[in-house]
DNA sequence: TAAAAACTGTACCGCCGGTACAGGAGGGGA
DNA sequence: TCCCCTCCTGTACCGGCGGTACAGTTTTTA
């Protein structure tokens, strides 16, 4: 039983690499079972079919992108008791987290599924479209605990507002990889944090002409 | 010379839609031939490979979509001479164009080159990684005019905050898909505009404690 | 030590990207 | 009118890939 758990990660580890780099579509099986070192029906053994793979891999990985938020924003809350500091606090460590990846990010997962839609069963659309709406609970909820403290300079939807840091992330992602630029998801994400700031943070006094 | 070049048109219009939908793994030759109603070889008289294919379709993607930006941007200059406030109306009229759009945003092909990304030649990554450096400098080059007048609020980095245009509308475009909420993308620009308006528009009168 | 789990090996299918090449329809210019 | 050029069609073929089927073998573990 212990061993197929570690046959399967394996074949997940290399997969996921494979898929950020060139999409489901253009990911092999046979590259796949070349490169973990397995013969075809080892393959299939663990997976019925792509799709099945598709799934577990998505699964995986929003269970590790949850455990990861989970880790830095219960972190920034344990070092502050205001909302607000706190997840600003978080978007910070956020994007240190970010910049200290050697290669940059390797991609999302939610985006590929999503620009290869067509082609999975519901199931797998309904995970990733969960996972989304995920996001948008779990900053809602930051968001919430700061408005109830802090009056919003600017009228703003809660659900948009948290949807604006799942969209700076996936864009951020797509500039980054595509300008080889690792830096620049990090960056986005602290110019995310300069909107939060400046959105809630009581005005700073200003010269007077 | 003109019959050819509109089989031509014909085969990236279906292949633009297919490789949205589904990638270019996801896509093959011999549904595109099916639905242009061509043979095989008359696919390859007209491309001489699929990344050829690619080439032509992300080549053309890039100048609709600049084409597009000139027109909205040049329509807001039109109506006022303010940089900011043409900025700011440039958004909110891009905004409505994105939710005037019937089925949604039907993906950017930026992004999914970005994702097949390995399976591409040199040059089409580099004709990508140069679409979104023009972004870039279009954004930036009117946020510098803008700068000239308002002073930001906070400090920030010109790029980087021209990024932020190109993140959200990336990261809108996934989220409205993945969610299957066409809205989705034209709220997301509407929060930036709001980060923008409040970036550099004048504080007002703020009630004292 | 025997069953269960985790594979290997082999053979096969149909689809797909791609190549090669011959030929044909249709229009435009000499 | 004839020829040439563009724009295809038709046919045949190749190797890779996703997937199936299934028999057999090794490894793990209870």
């Amino acid at each position: 039983m212990r061993k197929g758990e570690e046959t399967r990660t394996r074949i997940l580890d290399v997969a996921e690499a494979a898929v950020l780099q060139k999409g489901f579509g253009g990911t092999s099986i046979e590259e796949l079972i070349a490169e973990t070192g397995i013969t075809k029906s080892g393959f299939f053994y663990h997976f019925r079919d792509k799709n099945e793979l598709a799934k577990a891999l998505l699964n995986r990985y929003i269970e590790n992108d949850e455990r990861i938020y989970d880790e830095i924003f219960s972190r920034a809350r344990d070092l502050t008791d205001d909302p607000l500091q706190s997840f600003l606090l978080g978007l910070k460590l956020l994007s240190e987290l970010l910049s200290d990846l050697p290669n940059g990010h390797p991609g999302c997962l939610v985006a590929t599924v999503c620009y290869y839609e067509r082609l999975f069963d519901r199931e797998i659309q309904e995970t990733n479209r969960n996972a989304v709406l995920a996001w948008r609970r779990r900053f809602g909820r930051m968001l919430r605990d700061i408005m109830e403290i802090y009056p919003p300079r600017e009228p703003v939807n809660v659900d948009q507002l948290a949807d604006m840091v799942s969209s700076v992330l996936e864009g951020g992602i797509v500039l980054s990889k595509t300008l080889k630029e690792p830096n620049t998801l990090a960056e986005q994400v602290l110019m995310l944090r300069t909107f939060v700031k400046m959105l809630f943070l009581p005005v700073a006094e200003m010269p007077r002409a």
